[in-house]
DNA sequence: GCCG
DNA sequence: CAGTACG
DNA sequence: CGGCCGTTACTG
């Protein structure tokens, strides 16, 4: 352990024997990091992530006659269809065979070149639809709901008619095919206008992945998205029903952008989704079994769709052969309105229907035996998932609430959080973490408790919270929290490294009240004096460039030592982050034992960056045979400033679940380790195991046996949970 | 604190 | 062992 | 009412 006070009064000196390892640096090798890890998140997935937005704008066909994903009454041509249409060559009228010819063609040729370039989408593999009228007018409008029946005149405006405004033409950019999760689906919106930004969006990107947009309600709808500031007793008042007919999926707002964040349509029926005072059918959620005492009138009424449903959605979603497909053109013929019904969004009781449908079709086409498939494609898609509700199957880039709707909020919760933090609540802290994660992603500004609770992750409690801080901008209990004397206390030494909420307390218990106090009279270990010592130091950010700084040192020392090293670097920094609290380094080399890179960082690299005055404490360092990290501070040449570092050893076979552990944040590995445990699995930093034997509970176990460990893809994988860069792991 |  | 720390 | 990550790893 190296004494504070010396390296700061040797800083001159080891900057000259230090300068000929950092000159080294400079011309560094940034490539490493990238070529490991982030070239590889860009081969593997990334440019997968989310084609809609990479994709440029390019606008096509701007003589294209109006009209094409016009809303007509009897529009329920698919998305896709139409896209094509345009993407042949503009024309109003085709014969139901000519537009399924077409259709088909552009259908095959899109998987097709979906599946040998997947890597890099062009414009070629999407259609490109613009001018999209439908988005200018909405339909509904002098036929909204009358005041009276709304909550607010307030609420109405957004019905407002726009075509004063000028036209605003929209790139509908339809996302490729086999992620068009909503293809065949029919939404009505509710209020079903484009005029409120934030729906304008959300239907925008419903029709970019598939769906129809239905200008009035009919009997095709498949899912109502209501808003948030709506209920359902509105919604039929509107509507005029005293009822929705069965079958009719009602959710809220935040449906249709959870899909899109899954890839697939999610459970509907999960209070995420709850739209007020609408009570969704228990069967929804479960579908799993046909529920032969329920077929009835109502699944009479709908047959025809659903008939039509399968043999279309065979069609389009998994790449059905040229037969089958026409043979769809009667049905086509017969009505230019498929509608498709996705079986998990289809109560029980049109499961026989729909077994029917696909019965028939086969029977009809004995040749195209991709139904199965197609079933089964429909049946990959429906998650009724419990797993939903782990903060690791959404995408979170923490970056969407700084200037959301509800930033203020966000702000004052995050104050609360960081105070129970401080107080070492740590119940506490994760529930607020998580309401915040919550509310960040939410679209509209939260200012009711009732509209708070609705949010999966907030309770009453926060729910009051929020309205209090929207509604006088300050909290009351944080005031208080802020000025009591012993918190303040216990927040400035639990800052110190290696003191946590007990030593705080009983360095506050004994009377000491600064951090003098503690450097004059307490007892402290080593680390806790280093930790004073360096007090601002390691409370202070590491900007981006210096975290690399650093890394560049380490990478050059060790590969100075044996070149077959990598080091990666971790935390917030592989995150994306501008600035990080540490250094953290990933050290691995490729067949290499753990041993033996335990022996040359400890007993080589380290020794070496410590000689050069680089690192310049150490705080935790492996003793144990097994060891595989080592925490300290390091600090560049020509800087005072000390760095909390870590170096984290990894055998190659752990390499995944380490880079999955390092790159955080905390509250994503906590997410992926109680899915894994709740689904019989643990996960931890060297790796992905199943068969584990748990006694009560969960609690004491057995090894289990190794699922994965070296790739951090098929961790994922194993657990089911879609692929997330490490800047989408913001939680 | 929130959730089941 | 409890405490602290790591993501 | 009990669970809330890791049989994490390291210090003293």
């Amino acid at each position: 352990m190296i004494a504070p006070q010396t390296s700061r009064d040797a800083e001159a000196k080891k900057k000259i024997g230090f300068d000929a390892l950092y000159a080294l640096d400079n011309e560094s090798d940034e490539a490493e990091d990238d070529g490991l890890l982030a070239s590889l998140q860009k081969v593997q997935g990334k440019t997968l992530g989310d084609p809609t937005i990479s994709l440029s704008r390019s606008r096509r066909t701007p003589g294209r006659p109006p009209g094409s994903l016009v809303r007509s009454k009897s529009n329920i041509i698919p998305a896709l269809s139409l896209s094509t249409q345009q993407h042949q060559k503009p024309r109003n009228t085709k014969s139901p065979l000519e537009l399924l010819n077409e259709l088909s063609a552009a259908a095959a040729a899109t998987s097709t070149s979906n599946s040998i370039v997947k890597d890099t989408p062009t414009l070629q593999h999407h259609n490109t639809v613009t001018g999209v009228p439908s988005l200018e007018k909405p339909a509904d409008d002098g036929k909204m709901p009358p005041s009276s029946a709304l909550p607010a005149s307030s609420a109405i405006p957004m019905i407002k008619n726009k075509k004063g405004k000028g036209k605003q033409v929209v790139d509908i950019k339809l996302v490729p095919e086999d992620q068009r999760i909503f293809q065949g689906l029919h939404f009505y919106f509710f209020p079903n206008s484009d005029t409120h930004p934030g729906r304008r969006q959300r239907i925008i990107k419903a029709i970019e992945y598939g769906a129809s947009w239905q200008d009035k309600f009919n009997d095709t709808v498949t899912h109502i998205i209501v808003d948030r500031d709506y209920d359902f007793e509105q919604l039929l008042k509107y509507l005029k029903l005293k009822e929705l007919p069965a079958g009719i999926v009602v959710v809220n707002e935040n449906y249709t952008a959870t899909c899109m964040d899954f890839y697939k349509l999610v459970d509907t029926s999960t209070i995420e989704f709850r739209v007020k005072g609408y009570e969704p059918p228990a069967s929804s959620a479960t579908i799993a079994q046909p529920n032969p005492s329920q077929a009835s009138e109502v699944s009479l009424q709908l047959k025809p769709v659903k008939r039509k449903a399968v043999v279309l959605s065979s069609q389009v979603t998994s790449e059905a052969s040229l037969n089958l497909v026409s043979s769809s053109a009667a049905s086509l013929s017969n009505s230019p309105a498929p509608g498709v019904l996705d079986p998990q969004q289809v109560p029980n009781k049109d499961e026989d229907e729909l077994d029917t449908a696909i019965r028939q079709a086969k029977e009809s086409h004995p040749l195209a035996s991709d139904d199965e498939d197609d079933v089964e494609g429909h049946k990959r898609r429906k998650t009724n998932n419990w797993q939903d509700k782990f903060q690791c199957m959404h995408k979170h880039t923490g970056k969407s609430g700084d200037q959301g709707p509800n930033a203020h909020t966000l702000v004052v919760l995050q104050e609360l959080a960081d105070h129970y933090d401080q107080i070492r609540d740590q119940w506490r802290c994760k529930s607020y973490r998580q309401a915040i994660s919550a509310l960040r992603k939410q679209t509209t500004k939260i200012s009711t408790k009732e509209a708070a609770m609705r949010v999966y992750g907030i309770g009453s409690s926060i729910a009051e919270k929020i309205e209090e801080i929207v509604r006088t901008t300050h909290l009351r209990k944080l005031d208080f929290a802020k000025l009591d004397e012993r918190q303040q206390i216990l927040n400035r030494f639990m800052k110190i490294y290696g003191v946590g909420l007990h030593a705080a307390e009983n360095f506050a218990s004994a009377g000491y009240k600064t951090i003098d106090d503690l450097l004059q009279k307490a007892e402290l270990t080593d680390n806790q004096r280093i930790g004073i010592d360096h007090y601002d130091d390691f409370n202070s950010r590491v900007p981006r460039a210096e975290v690399e700084k650093h890394a560049g040192i380490v990478k050059k020392a060790l590969k100075g030592l044996d070149k077959n090293y990598i080091v990666n670097t971790m935390g917030s920094y592989r995150r994306g982050a501008q600035d990080s609290g540490d250094i953290d380094l990933l050290i691995t080399k490729p067949g290499a034992s753990i041993d033996e890179i335990r022996t040359t960082v400890m007993d080589r690299l380290v020794p070496l960056l410590t000689k050069h005055k680089f690192l310049v404490a150490a705080l935790a360092q492996t003793s144990q045979a097994d060891g595989t990290k080592w925490h300290g501070a390091s600090c560049l040449p020509d800087s005072s400033t000390w760095r909390r570092i870590d170096l984290l050893l990894v055998p190659e076979e752990e390499l995944g679940a380490a880079l999955l552990y390092f790159t955080g944040n905390d509250i994503f590995n906590r997410s992926m380790r109680l899915l894994a445990s709740k689904k019989g699995m643990r996960l931890n930093q060297r790796g992905l195991y199943k068969d584990v034997l748990r006694d009560y509970g969960r609690e004491k176990l057995s090894e289990g046996t190794l699922v994965e460990g070296k790739d951090e893809r098929k961790i994922f994988e194993a657990l089911g949970v879609p692929w997330r860069p490490p800047e989408h792991r913001i939680c």
